[in-house]
DNA sequence: GATGAATGAGTATTCATTCAT
DNA sequence: TATGAATGAATACTCATTCAT
C-alpha cells in the first residue's frame, strides 16, 4: 500500500509512455484499457493518474510530444537548405528514416486524432498542418523557379505525405529492403513517377 | 409491443446501415454506441438485434459489401483493357472517382480493421489484398515490357494507393477541385512525379 | 441478461425512489451507494440508469418532489384562510403534520442540500424560500395589524420553522407524545413563549 | 526528502484543523478530499497522518474540541445563577453568541454526526445531549416554581436549541444585524413568543 | 517533520446484449 | 417487427492510506 522499494517518478513516467505507445498502436486507443496498460508496466491502473490527468491527455501528451520533435528534427535536418529540390530530397530521406525508426508514434498520430476531445485536436492539428505546410511551400519554390513542373502545390503535399508515411502501414526493419533502398525508391517515386523517362517525354505533350 | 405500424424491415436495415456509416465515419467504431446508432435510426437499441447479429458484425458487413462492390466495380471498369500504361491510367481515374463518391466507408475500412475480431480481419484484408494485387500485378507487368521504370512493384504498389486514398483526408466534393482535376492531378505525380521533364531527363543518369 | 420477467418500469422506479429516502436519510448522500440502493431494490447498478439520469438527478428529484407537494399541500390548507392568527395555527398544525410523516424526505431535503450542483441547488433553494415566504408574509400581516407583537419578520420566519423542522431529529410516531400533543406544544412556544402570561404581563413593560 | 525547512509541527496541525473546519462546513465532509485539504495547507497528503491517525479521527477531534469548548465556556457563563429565568436569558445570550462566533464549527458538529463511526458517535451525542439535558433542566426548574408555562420541558428544549442554533443556516456577522440584536429578538421569541401581550392574555383560556 | 511514489479497494457510469411482452 | 426492462461485465477514475527515502 505504500511506494515501492527503488521506485522512481521519472522511470515510471517512461515506462507509462512507452507502454501505452506500444499498446495503443497495436490495438487503437479506445481498445486499450487502463487496466492494460497498468498491466504493462507492472502498476496499479490508478498509478497512472500520478503521471497523466487522464487517458485522454496521455495520448494528447504522446502526439504532442511526437509531432514536436518531428518539427524539430525537419528543421535541423532542413537549415540551411535553399534549393527546392535538394530540400525535397532532403525531407524524403529525412521523412523515410525517421517513419521508419518512430512507426509506432507516427501510426498513433495519424490514426487517433478522431479519440481526442475537439480542443485537443485543434492542438495537434495545427502541428500537423506546420510540418505540412513546410513540404507545400518547398513546391511552391520548385514550381516558380520551374525546377517542379507546374501543379497543385496544395495536392502535391498531401500526395506526397499520404505516399511515403503509407510505410509505417507495412514496412518492418529487417525485411526485405533497408532504409536506404526504401529511400531510393520513393525518391524515384516522388521525383519521376512510374514512367520510363523516354515515355515520360513522350508524355509531356 | 408489437410491430410499430408502417414499419418495413428493408428500409429498416438500409436506415441502420447509411446511420452506422455516418456516424462510424464521425466518431470511429469504438465510441458509437447501439444507442447512438439506434436514436439516430430512431428505433430501440434492441430493435438492431433483429438485422445484425451483433455490433462487431454490423461493422464487418459494411466493410464487406464496401471491398466486393470496389473489386466488382474495378474488374468492370478495367475489363479488356491490355495495355499496363491504359490500366493504370484507368485505376487512377476509377480509384480517385470511387474513393471521392464513397469517401465514408472508404474511411471506415481503411481506419477500422483493427475492430475487427482476429478472423474477421483476415476475411477484409484478402480483399483489400486482391485489391491491391491487381495494381501490383499491373506495374510489373508496365516494368517487365519497359514501359515503365524498374523499381519496386510491391512497393510502388503501396505507394500510389496510399497517395490516391489519402484524399478521403481531404477531398470534399464541390471545393475547390472537381473530380476530374483530381484525376488529371494524380495522374500527373503517379506517372511523371515533380520534376520538370527537361529536369527529368538530367536525373535520368 | 435481458427483462425480468412480470417487471414494470413504473413500480421498479417507485422502489428506487423509496429504497433511495430510507437509505439516503439514515446514511448520508454521500455515503450510499449506488450498489447499496441496488441491492436494497433488488436490481442491478447499471438498471438505477433507465429511471434517473445520474446519482446526483436521482437526489435533486427526490428534494424537488417533496418540496413541490409540501407547497402545494400547504396552499390547499391555506386557502381561504386570511386572519393571521388563524393563518399561523394552521401553519403549525399543517407543518407539524407534514413533517411527522414525512420525517425522511424532510430531513434529506435539508440536510443534503451541499450535496446538489450549483443549479440543482438554486432550484431548491427557490422553491424553499418560496414557502418561508409564505410564513413570513403571515407573520408580517399579524405585525401590521397589531395582532403579534412586532418584530422582524425574516428573524421570527427562520426561527419558527427552525423549531418546527426541528421535530425531524427527535420525534418517532407512536413514541411518547401523539402528533396531536406536539401540535398543541409547538402552538404553545410559537405563541406564547415560555414564560408564565403574568409574567409575561411584567416583562412587557 | 526530509523537514521542510521553518516546518513546526504546532503551526502545521493548528494549520490542518483550520482548513479541515472551513472545508468541511463549506462542501460537507464527505466531499471533503485529504487532498483537497493538504493543498489547503500546503503539504502532502501523506503529512496528515503525522498530526490525525485518520479523517475520521480528525473530524472527530473537530466535533469534540468544539463540544468540549462550548461546556466548558456555558458553564463558566452560567456559575452561580439559580433563577431559572435569568438562566435562561443567559443561555440564549451565550448560545447566540457562541454560535455566531463559531458558526462553521457548530455547522460541522450538526451535521456530520452521521459521518462518525458508531463509537464515535456516541461520543459526540453524549458530549451534546450534556449541554441539551443543561437547558432541559433549567427549563424544568422554570416549570415547577410556576415562573414559566406548564409544558413538556424536553420538547421546549428542543425547540429553543433548533430554532437558536438555525441561526448558523444565515446569520453573517456584519449583516443587517448586531449580534445584540439578534439576542434581543431572539429573547423576545423564547420567552413571549409571537403574539401580541393582550393577545397573549386573552388567549390564556 | 515531510515528501513522493504507490496501493487496493471502491465509485459512478456505460454499454452490448438478451428476452418477455 | 419492435419495444421496454433488465443484466453483467467492464471502464475511467478517485481516494484514504502506507511507507521508503
Amino acid at each position: 500500500m505504500a511506494r515501492t522499494s527503488g521506485s522512481d517518478g521519472r522511470r515510471t513516467e517512461e515506462a507509462i509512455r512507452a507502454a501505452a505507445i506500444d499498446l495503443i498502436a497495436e490495438h487503437g486507443f479506445a481498445a486499450v484499457t487502463l487496466r492494460d496498460l497498468a498491466k504493462e508496466v507492472g502498476i496499479q491502473p490508478g498509478s497512472v493518474y500520478r503521471y497523466f490527468p487522464s487517458k485522454n491527455d496521455l495520448l494528447l501528451r504522446l502526439m504532442v510530444d511526437h509531432l514536436q520533435e518531428l518539427l524539430a528534427q525537419w528543421q535541423a535536418a532542413s537549415e540551411g537548405i535553399a534549393d527546392p529540390l535538394e530540400r525535397l530530397k532532403t525531407f524524403i530521406a529525412f521523412h523515410v528514416n525517421y517513419h521508419a525508426s518512430r512507426q509506432k508514434e507516427v501510426f498513433i498520430s495519424n490514426m487517433e486524432i478522431r479519440s481526442l476531445t475537439k480542443e485537443h485536436r485543434r492542438t495537434v492539428i495545427a502541428l500537423r498542418e506546420s510540418y505540412e505546410k513546410s513540404l507545400r511551400d518547398l513546391l511552391e519554390d520548385g514550381m516558380r523557379i520551374g525546377r517542379f513542373r507546374t501543379g497543385d502545390p496544395q495536392v502535391s503535399a498531401y500526395a506526397i505525405l499520404a505516399m511515403l508515411t503509407g510505410l509505417t502501414a507495412w514496412f518492418r526493419e529487417g525485411g526485405r529492403l533497408s532504409r536506404a533502398e526504401l529511400v531510393r525508391l520513393y525518391e524515384g517515386l516522388v521525383l519521376e513517377g512510374v514512367l520510363d523517362n523516354a515515355e515520360g517525354l513522350r508524355q509531356a505533350h
